[in-house]
DNA sequence: TCCAAACGGAACGATGCGTTTCGTTTGTTT
DNA sequence: AAACAAACGAAACGCATCGTTCCGTTTGGA
């Protein structure tokens, strides 16, 4: 990842012709990234963005046209695609999906997925961007508790979306309040062990 | 003294000595309140809220510092405090519960409550209030969980108070994800009933 | 009687907003 | 080779909100 210092260094970038310059846009993300990361979302404004990345406005405005935009583009550049992976039983796979997620939403790049979420609240746009990736999200995490139906290891009349969605439901719910200390393997078991069968 | 124009909206509230005057706080809150449902929190703005309350923003900034303080007061005021009545059973008691906030959630001052979860994400007063009521709400739920678990209704080793946080989860995903219309029945079934004896 | 505190109102400098204009750079088209 | 098109940095604009600070008025309490 391209380090922007910040200030000094001048790159003096400028156009490289009638098409879109990658180090431009680069250098725009990196500075809103750093600067989400420094002041929060608050600190995210088109002023800021545009001096920290010796930028134009208008620059700014064209490729994304709010600071919506911007946010969303920010986390689409660093999100870690997670690949499930089957632990041979519920509850472990589900641990290490918690265990994954909390640790990424811990970095500073994935912080700004809770900002996004608050975003999503009174910025439509976000919203829309926000649902994509949840729907996403939950796919995999359906499919993911589909192995387990498959082997059985579930209670009848289980739907795997409805449990992916309480599961997702937790995770959320200690991102947007703190609590992202929680111990997964035990949060994975509080959630989901209702919906095992029992051994015998 | 006599009315003279009997104007509308003209209340010419001034000092009534040196104590806060609960018409200007009235005022004020109405004020925020009737924005946040019109224009939604980017404008909620301490200039529009003084404007329109006719207060000055001296007045405002006293009593409110930030507009966080003034999210929160709004919310406050207009939060119904739910009292759990237990239906015999876990499901339909959970069911109830999700019947009243997503009732709640719907109207224009508990839409406040959406805000108010955002905001915290990056507003420190925010979230700080924002917890104390989580946990006000966690531990209600909690009793009525208790009830049922008192009735022998619970699979055994079930703690009241994580199953109350995954059922506190879910509804805080519906309203964060615009799924507020999801059946509360259904939901209640969907979320508690892995953790409930089978009958036999 | 006098003082303290709250009130509405107005103004301030600073900052971000979104837009526009300008001159420069460079690939593409003619 | 020349003309064009589009992106770029930079600067400026009018406007809105920010948080603060004055001011004069009002009225209860010391």
């Amino acid at each position: 990842m391209p380090e922007s210092t910040g200030e000094c260094a001048k790159p003096q970038r400028r156009s490289i012709g009638a098409r879109r310059n990658p180090a431009t846009e680069a250098a725009i993300l990196d500075a809103a990234g750093d600067l989400l990361r420094e002041k929060g979302v608050h600190g995210l404004t088109m002023e800021a963005v545009a001096r920290r990345a010796q930028a134009g406005k208008a620059t700014l405005y064209k490729w994304w046209p709010s600071c919506g935009a911007l946010l969303i583009a920010v986390y689409e550049r660093s999100k870690g695609a997670h690949q499930h992976s089957d632990r041979g039983n519920l509850v472990d796979t589900i641990a290490e999906f918690y265990r994954f997620v909390f640790a990424f939403w811990q970095t500073p790049e994935g912080q700004v997925f809770r900002l996004i979420i608050a975003e999503a609240q009174s910025d439509k746009d976000v919203a829309e961007a926000l649902e994509g990736y949840r729907l996403e999200r939950l796919a995999a995490l359906s499919e993911a508790v589909g192995w387990a139906q498959a082997r059985g290891e579930l209670r009848e009349g289980v739907e795997p979306d409805v449990l992916a969605d309480t599961i997702m439901a937790a995770a959320w719910l200690r991102l947007l309040t703190d609590r992202l200390t929680t111990d997964p393997h035990r949060l994975a078991r509080d959630v989901v062990s209702g919906w095992i069968v029992e051994k015998q």
